[in-house]
DNA sequence: TGCCAGGCCGGGT
DNA sequence: ACCCGGCATGGC
């Protein structure tokens, strides 16, 4: 893994901006779930769909006592993808599910706190090895599920930088993450916190059909 | 009613 | 390297 130098943007301060959110919002209590597992199956099931869907999927999942590797490994596909299926795309992120899963047998035989028991860098190559699994899901799993220190870059997080300025049209995630790792300090709970308050805040002000963020009350930037 | 949700993959150009 | 269609349910 190539190391890049840390990319600073002049009139962006993530630290800042993380203090901001925090006076406003106070602990945002993300991940919801409660084991590491539960968080990495939400993970894959909130790909583009909405948290109250994918609450039903897990709530099916719980009542089937599914929240575990091993289990999920052994579990039907079919009967997999019918319990998910009020998460959408059930067919899809069965397969995905099962692909994850897979990976963590082979790894670790089904041992997830192995599994993540190594450096940010090898889980995140690991991760985005799985089929199903790109950058947002695997540093949701990295950052939420096994505490590392990685920011989660979503389509809020993009928009806001997008309308405010911060970055141009064509930012890569990456560039967009090195953005926040490049100015927050080393602690989970502020990467934690922080992502989470930026889907707060764009799901309150930078949602897709609003063309500028103007109508935010909070100075996230200045 | 139509649009949107805490993406990602695979095939075509 | 880009661009685009497909995947699918539930809520407003």
């Amino acid at each position: 893994m190539k190391r890049t130098e840390p990319e600073r943007h002049p009139g962006f301060d993530p630290l800042r901006l993380s203090r901001t959110l925090f006076d406003h919002y106070g602990p945002s209590g993300w991940w919801p779930g409660d084991s590491p597992c539960e968080v990495a199956i939400g993970a894959i099931l909130t790909q583009n769909t909405a948290w109250t869907n994918v609450e039903k999927a897990m709530a099916n999942l719980k009542a089937a006592s599914l929240i575990d590797v091993r289990r999920l490994h052994g579990v039907d596909g079919e009967r997999l993808a019918a319990l998910i299926r009020p998460a959408g795309y059930y067919n899809i992120k069965a397969r995905r599910l099962k692909n994850f899963v897979q990976a963590v047998m082979e790894a670790s035989s089904g041992d997830l706190g192995r599994f993540f028991d190594t450096d940010t860098q090898t889980l995140r190559s690991a991760l985005l090895m799985v089929n199903g699994i790109g950058r947002e899901t695997a540093d949701s799993i990295g950052c939420y599920a096994a505490g590392k220190l990685v920011f989660v870059v979503d389509a809020y997080t993009r928009r806001i930088l997008l309308r405010h300025g911060v970055i141009k049209d064509d930012a890569s995630y990456d560039h967009m993450r090195g953005l926040f790792e490049a100015g927050l300090p080393p602690e989970i709970s502020v990467y934690k916190d922080l992502h989470a308050h930026l889907v707060l805040v764009g799901k309150e002000f930078c949602r897709p059909k609003s063309p500028r963020c103007c109508e935010c009350p909070l100075r996230l930037f200045s």
